[in-house]
DNA sequence: TAGATTGTTAATCGATTAACAATC
DNA sequence: TAGATTGTTAATCGATTAACAATC
């Protein structure tokens, strides 16, 4: 799982790689780039079988590809947004979500105000039709940005439906059975690592 | 660095403690709570001087206290949010800013249909103005909800400035001096961390 | 005092790094 | 073939867990 948590940084980097035409990569110049031992790298790869070739390095488009595959990025998830506020906003707007291959198809709020109107085409579903929604399409994730005093009862309501995944912006942490992936971005958590990188360095 | 990352849990968890009244716990009662061993408890809380007494556990207020001071959260740090994007948007009106002691004090953008707006009653100023601000005005954090391709150019202008905090919201890494500090979401890399859980759940 | 629970040391576990033989 | 670089094993390092003496 520790080496799962850099796949992405990785596939950051080579696609960055490949903008650049850069084809070919050995594990110690992506070293030099990244950050991270040249070993780290190789046993990283390694993990997932042999990407590389002894004398020559990492092919790059292939080695993205590979990593890509390892994410399950190749799937297309579905995702639906609960919540239509701020966050839900910016979700359906994040322009990484479709690069990456991610499709919003749903979003849902409980605001009268909102239902009905449209996010980036979209219209915006009570969140009453959920479960009705969720029977007539497939559904693989459901980003979580609405309070946090609702967010427990919509991510039963969401497990029920069959939804294996939950993004969870909301300041709470959610029991979920094993069946069930979760993701958390507390963004207060991180506000208060800053604070205190802040605080370490203003004391010296 | 490993423990301070656990820290804000930690708070998270001793102020759901205190709305609830309790005053003291043990780690046994909290490892139980938060799914972690009673040894690590006691291990990460006695790094920073022992918070807790023999025979009796820790005092719940004043270990919240204790965790809040690392963390610097008592400065009341100021924050100035760069992009007033559905992003920037978010982390205005986002209301554990507040909860936490810190302060938006400005908000910046370079689009002159948003420039003079106003969010949660923060006029949205010129970012020409941002190093006027800087010197007129004490600026800890600054929040970086911009597009991609104009984030390094802004980071650097905000070290200039003598800022020593960017919470980033770009898909990129920035180099910063060893006299500042970044704190990353990247919420891309957590959507592929989630991607890749839910197609290994598929799989079985 | 006796019981409870920490602080802290020692043991274990896992992750990172170093080294080098295999091989392209 | 010779040089380069991986794959992989072994060594090191750090973090987690277990154990228990100190002490409230």
């Amino acid at each position: 799982m520790v080496v799962i948590k850099r796949l992405p940084r990785y596939y950051r980097y080579l696609g960055e790689l490949m903008k650049q035409g850069v084809n070919r990569i050995s594990s110690a110049a992506l070293s030099e780039k990244m950050g991270v031992t040249a070993s780290q790298i190789r046993q990283d790869f390694n993990c997932f079988g042999g990407f590389g070739q002894q004398g020559y390095g990492y092919n790059v488009p292939n080695l993205y590809a590979e990593i890509g595959e390892i994410l399950g990025l190749n799937h297309g998830y579905s995702l639906i947004i609960i919540g239509a506020g701020n966050m839900g906003h910016a979700l359906v707007n994040y322009a990484n979500l479709e690069k990456r291959g991610f499709k919003v198809i749903g979003i849902f709020d409980n605001d009268a105000k909102k239902i009905g109107t449209t996010i980036k085409g979209i219209v915006v579903s009570d969140i009453s039709k959920l479960e009705d929604f969720c029977k007539q399409n497939t559904v693989d994730i459901a980003a979580l940005s609405l309070p946090r005093s609702e967010v427990r009862d919509i991510a039963k309501r969401l497990i029920s439906a069959g939804i294996k995944g939950l993004w969870n912006f909301s300041y709470t942490e959610i029991a979920v059975p094993d069946d069930v992936a979760i993701e958390n971005v507390h963004l207060s958590d991180s506000l208060m690592t800053l604070s205190y990188k802040i605080t370490k360095i203003n004391e010296n």
